[in-house]
DNA sequence: TTTATGGCTGTCA
DNA sequence: ATGACAGCCATAA
């Protein structure tokens, strides 16, 4: 059928929106999951970019590492903090240039992605 | 439908 | 700086 067009894009997915914007994190920033959540379009919401992330289909290539918490740490799933596989997301990001502090946190002043049109610093036009 | 639970966040002690 | 709490909102039971 002629509909296979848009293959490689989910946009079926209920998420699409929120791996949308993860996709667009460069290499050696790192966002929020508030802060994906607003430019997403759905505000306060971001316990379910957790949860998008976290169910992210395999066929579906984002840099989910990027995303970390407002504190400038990684969050980890629960089931991960028994298996230990927290060290995962810190060592992709490393590879990236990403600094952590003793604390294992980053300097989000330093290494958030400033977003192409940042939210209401300006009045729309006049 | 109601409750519980998250890869969260801001506030307050 | 750290820990407890209350909002937040989509899934899972």
């Amino acid at each position: 059928m002629a509909f296979h067009l848009q293959p490689l894009l989910h946009l079926h997915h209920p998420y699409a929106g929120v791996y949308a914007v993860v996709k667009k994190i460069p290499r050696g920033k790192v966002a929020t999951y508030g802060q994906i959540a607003l430019l997403a379009g759905m505000p306060r919401a971001a316990r379910q970019v957790g949860l998008a992330l976290r169910i992210t289909p395999g066929s579906i290539k984002i840099p989910w590492h990027r995303v970390i918490n407002a504190q400038g740490q990684i969050s980890m799933r629960q089931h991960d903090w028994q298996s230990g596989g927290d060290d995962y997301q810190r060592v992709l990001l490393e590879n990236e240039g990403i600094e952590f502090s003793a604390a294992g946190k980053i300097n989000l002043k330093k290494f958030r992605w400033l977003p192409p049109s940042p939210p209401s610093l300006e009045m729309p036009c006049c």
